[in-house]
DNA sequence: CCTACCGATCGGTAGG
DNA sequence: CCTACCGATCGGTAGG
């Protein structure tokens, strides 16, 4: 690495922070791994908070761009969560230390930039719930179900993806989702017309 | 407090730790939680690190008891995988700080002990895939998904619950049971004879 | 369980 | 981006 920018502060910061956490990692642990020293960190930055809070709101952006994108999808519910869900999975396994250090380090965000995470995640919720609304008036989700609990359920195999799933594994990217797809809408239950 | 014991110290090591995280918790802060001094837990504990240790392991105890229970059940597999979920909600429910420990500071401990969590999760794990496959075979669930992988959504679901479920909020117990069973048995699918 | 303290490390600054 | 350094805090110990 012949010269540090500060682009390259805030990515090993998010590596570092996605790997021993916000507290467990040290401005001299972010300068050995980038080859200089802690105290030269603060040429590039204005301090630790600050590289936690870039960190965070790039892994919040990542998650919005992808939602607001579903917009613009025709068709059914049923395929724009399709889609809000294709775009999740692209988000976690291209940005993964951004997405856990946005899912996991929030609490060690100041009161500020912790509501402004608090406040992105409900939009983000939201539009999912919107989906599920969507689908249970025409028809293409089930409509007995409350549509902001569902999300939940959702995001929770989604947001868990990064804790399990490796890219080099035997599971491809397609197939993941596929295998996601399936579980949430045919479940567990045996006795179902679409096997 | 008249007098504060061992026990005392683990428990509230526990609650500070799923608060605001291992490397973010000082014996300090334990003590004054206390109501003394840091240097006076070590009248107790042999250090941090031990804390963790035991906060975790408690955890990972409450898990396997409830699912060794479920080996005494009787009937299909998949009224032994409703039970597993009842099992794992009661855990997360009754032991919020044990469990949050459990699933987000593991990578806080030494090697060893790391690697013990590591097994006891995938003893847990397999409890539910045996369950999954014991359900393909008799026809309670379906045959034609992984159920390593069905065990992984499942998990999912269950082990968010404690990031966004209150006790105190508008659903019972037995309904966020409840909702996770239909959602994992039935999903989102419109078409679906069971509704 | 406190007093008194240890060496190490923390985030951060002044000045170049 | 380094040198040299700051006060604060860290986990932990000796002795009572």
């Amino acid at each position: 690495m012949t010269r540090v920018t500060r682009e390259d502060v805030v990515q090993t910061a998010g590596r570092l922070f996605s790997l021993y956490g916000y507290h467990g990692t040290s401005m001299r642990d972010l300068g050995r791994e980038l080859g200089l020293l802690g105290s030269s960190l603060y040429a590039h930055v204005d301090g630790k908070q600050q590289l936690l809070v870039e960190v965070v709101e790039r892994g919040a952006r990542f998650f919005q761009t992808s939602a607001d994108a579903v917009g613009t999808v025709e068709g059914t519910a049923a395929e724009r969560l399709r889609v809000l869900i294709e775009g999740h999975v692209d988000v976690v396994l291209e940005h993964r230390d951004e997405v856990r250090t946005y899912l996991y380090e929030a609490t060690a965000l100041d009161d500020d930039a912790r509501q402004n995470v608090l406040d992105a995640r409900n939009r983000y919720e939201a539009v999912f719930t919107s989906v599920m609304k969507e689908g249970a008036a025409d028809g293409s989700l089930r409509s007995d179900l409350d549509p902001k609990t569902a999300t939940i359920f959702t995001l929770s195999i989604l947001n868990a993806i990064d804790r399990w799933y490796s890219e080099s594994g035997r599971m491809s990217r397609k197939k993941l989702v596929d295998e996601i797809w399936t579980f949430i809408l045919k479940g567990l239950c045996p006795t179902n017309p679409f096997l």
